[in-house]
DNA sequence: AAATTGACCATGG
DNA sequence: TCCATGGCCAATT
C-alpha cells in the first residue's frame, strides 16, 4: 500500500475548483479517520509545492486554519477567485462548498 | 528508536 | 456559545 501522504496528496488534487475538504476528510478518506494532524504535517510539507491546491483545504468550521495572517489572506482570495463567498464570520458555508469523494482513489466495481 | 511536529478534533467547564 | 485541554496519528529528525 503507498504511503499514507500519497494518497492524502492524490486526495487534495481530485478536489475540483470551487469545492474545499476539511482536513479530518481527507485523513477519513485515505483511510486513518484520526490523522487530521498528519494531513496538516504534509501540507506543511507541500507548501512550497504549487502544484497542490493546498488552498481547498479547510478545518471542520469552514474556517481558513492557517496560522500565518499572510497565507491565510492569500488562500482567502484564491478561494473566492473560485467563487466561494465567505459569511459574515469569515467561515465557509460546509453544507454548500464541501467536496464528497464518490467513494476511494481506486473505483469500486461492485456497491449496494 | 525515542522525541518532535502540527494549518486538527472532540469534549468539558 | 466560546475557550482550554488532551488525545490523536504518521512522517520527520
Amino acid at each position: 500500500m503507498q504511503p499514507f501522504t500519497e494518497r492524502v496528496v492524490q486526495i487534495i488534487h481530485s478536489i475540483p475548483p470551487g469545492k474545499i475538504m476539511t482536513y479530518g476528510q481527507i485523513a477519513a478518506s485515505a483511510g486513518s479517520p484520526r490523522a487530521a494532524r498528519q494531513v496538516v504535517r504534509i501540507l506543511h510539507a507541500m507548501s512550497t509545492t504549487q502544484q497542490l491546491p493546498w488552498h481547498r483545504v479547510v478545518n471542520k468550521h469552514g474556517e481558513i486554519a492557517l496560522g500565518d495572517p499572510d497565507s491565510a489572506e492569500e488562500q482567502r482570495l484564491r478561494l473566492e477567485e473560485e467563487g466561494i463567498t465567505f459569511t459574515l464570520e469569515q467561515r465557509i458555508p460546509l453544507e454548500q462548498y464541501r467536496f464528497e469523494p464518490d467513494l476511494s482513489v481506486e473505483e469500486v466495481s461492485n456497491e449496494e
